[in-house]
DNA sequence: CGTAGAACTTGCAAATTGCAAGTTGTTTGC
DNA sequence: GCAAACAACTTGCAATTTGCAAGTTCTACG
């Protein structure tokens, strides 16, 4: 894949610049999914063969990890590298922007006032528990 | 244009979730560009099809507002609304992430500095001088 | 009036997406 | 230990979207 300019917004638009990739990060990050089952079921109805496309992607990306899960070896495991971990404020930003202009939006007032008054307190939070079984020590 | 979800993330994505909406949205807001040629002289090649669908779809969205050049009555000046500007913390996290991992990073090491230490100092910076006109008091 | 510049629109081929069905590699139940 | 059941994909094909090139419209400007 040849970038299209030097600039950093257009490069990282060109690993998550889609409307699938950044909501494949979030069922990881923010709803703790792990298996591709999971990511099937996510509501928004991905169609298999795209979520297929966009994981091979995100690993390739090394944003997400893919390894077998120890337990069922059908199975397999997905979480996000420390690259992907760094998606999280893009993605709180993304949250705190809709939460501003969607009438409908689910997001509490308390989410809000967090993710302006505790900043890192809430991206530490989220960080959390989320370390890629590659990247421990 | 039906939503996916309630997720507030795929309501962004649903917006801004292209390559090439928040390539604008950054021509405007941080290289000062107004005019329809501008963008398409804009170093990534966007197609003029995709930018006059594109221009569409934020002026739809309420994040870029059109009107006529006073000046030249056959140029059209874009410009951010507030909606617009208020992008402006997504995609300076987009800046930062994409420093971190882009070994061929065009952002300076004072730039990032300033993203962790001065974010609010920053962002106000870069909001100065962006007041859409149907805005104006 | 004729030429030019700016902002698009249109036509069409190529690439991507979405849907449905099929394949492969475990694991579980009898 | 063999058959059915999962889980994770892959494949085929129609529909939509993208990209490229050329054309159109609408104010200037000389």
């Amino acid at each position: 894949m040849a970038r299209r300019s030097e600039c950093p917004i257009a490069y990282g638009l060109d690993f998550f610049g889609d409307k699938w990739s950044l909501l494949i990060v979030r069922d990881i990050a923010l709803h703790g999914k792990r298996h591709y089952r999971e990511f099937e079921m996510a509501g928004e109805g991905i169609a298999t063969n795209i979520l297929a496309d966009r994981l091979k992607g995100l690993v390739r990306a090394g944003i997400v990890e893919k390894r077998r899960d120890p337990a069922h070896g059908s199975r397999r495991i997905y979480r996000l590298t420390t690259k992907g971990l760094d998606l999280l404020p893009v993605i709180v930003e993304i949250i705190v922007w809709s939460a501003k202009y969607d009438p409908d939006s689910p997001v509490s007032r308390d989410y809000l006032r967090r993710a302006s008054v505790d900043r890192e307190g809430l991206l530490e939070e989220l960080r959390s528990g989320h370390v890629a079984a590659s990247e421990t020590p």
